[in-house]
RNA sequence: UGGGUAAGACAGACAAUCGCGCGCCGCGCAUGCGGUGUGAGGAAAGUCCGGGCUCCGCAGGGCGAGGAUGCCGGAUAACGUCCGGCGUAGGUAACUAUAGGGAAAGUGCAACAGAAACAUACCGCCGCUUCAAGCGGUAAGGGUGAAAUCGUGAGGUAAGAGCUCACGGGGGCCCAUGGUAACAUGGGUCUCGUGUAAACCCCAUCCGGAGCAAGACCAAAUGGGCGUACGGCGCAUGCCGGGCAGUUGCCCGCUGCCGCCCGGAGGUAGGUCGCUGGAGCAUGCCGGCAACGGUAUGUCGAGAUAGAUGAUUGUCAGAUACAGAACCCGGCUUACGUCUUGCCCGGGUC
RNA sequence: GCCGGCGUGGCGGAAUAGGCAGACGCCCGGGACUUAAAAUCCCGUGGGUAGUAAUACCCGUACCGGUUCGACCCCGGUCGCCGGUA
């Protein structure tokens, strides 16, 4: 994942809160909106209220590591924001890309 | 074999495939690509103490305020930490805990109860005047309280009282012995009424403040400010003049602009440094009961910046709790899985 | 990451140089008034045990210890919540 890739700047996170959609699911959220951009830009989030440092610090690779196992299948062009919700804890990665692919799935964001 | 107690170790390993941060090498204008090396903890945590480092303040020194610490000796860069002792408390024991200076320097507080809480006489007892009652003596007995004039026995007395004596207990002072010391043991002498300083306070020792989001450097776009280049009138939209450009070359007229550009400053976004080689780690030897110190040899073990260690499968008998570096060290405290060893108490067998 | 503050019944909030915890207000429950309700007035209101009851005892100030005769208060530690800081 190339640096242009990753989502940094608040202004940019704004926007997809106040402008985007979101897709809940049994142990992720999405947030997506369209960037006029032709590669697509993603921020994986885990609150406080996932757990300690460990908890969050996994949250986030396991979305991150579904995200690169199944990057192709992502139409290119969007801001994604992926939020772990408390449900996580304990989950395999199998577990974790399922949700994340159902989401994406009625978000739209997958098809090429 | 059951229970207890103390000390210590580790924190899954290996293989395969995919993937990540950083360093180095090669290729490439470059985004990058390939190779190779390396990559979280014993608590990384809480932020409770102590230092380094940085900026601010400060001539040097002293006093004061405020805060911290508080048996003795040692260790250390320093500490409220650690080690070895002493006293006290708990435990059958191994062992553990310990903010443990000063209450005859002063002040405060001690609710309720009780007569009285720092000086005191309610009941009682004794004596006298005397019917009750009053006056005086008394601290043995009763009663209150967390706390009330040392305990037991004898003498003594009107009744009593360390008033006197014996034994015991506490405290002050002096002496001797052991110990660097705290202190311990023994003797002599004096005297027998509080508690609280994690209440104010006194004494001794220590402390300037803030923190890596400290701090240093580079620095875009847009807007604004300064300098240079444009004058006058008007509060101002504006008006007059001047300059430049366009309108075919020139003049008038008309239109547009009053700058573009340049210089330097500030410093936002962003970036670079600070950023990891240090009171470092490992092993041996020497000194010390120990904490620790000295010395020799070897060695370099994260440095991210939305934040890098993950996923899947297999094997090992089985398998992981608490938990993720964010400037760096020394401690403390808290959370927590497994294993080893010493010691203590009890039970069984020989 | 760093720096501060707070924690008391169901709720907001008192109690403070240590001495009867829960004042006061709200909510809630019961009663009065009313045809019924609202408003108003009166009473009750932390938990447990024993008791027919009056009442008695024990535990309760986030949690665990310490100092003290005695702790919401003083001291140490833990947990949770809130705020500030680029």
């Amino acid at each position: 994942m190339l640096k242009k890739e990753i989502l940094r700047k608040k202004s940019d996170f704004d926007a997809i809160y106040r402008a985007g959609r979101s897709v809940p699911d049994k142990y992720v959220v999405l947030f997506l909106r369209k960037n006029d951009l032709p590669y697509s830009r993603t921020a994986f989030l885990a609150s406080k209220k996932v757990g300690n440092s460990v908890q969050r610090n996994r949250a986030k690779r396991l979305m991150r590591e579904s995200y690169r196992l199944n990057e192709d299948k992502f139409s290119a062009g969007y801001d994604i924001i992926f939020i772990a919700r408390n449900t996580i804890n304990g989950r395999k990665l199998k577990d974790v890309e399922k949700s994340m692919m159902n989401a994406a799935a009625r978000g739209k964001v997958t098809g090429r």
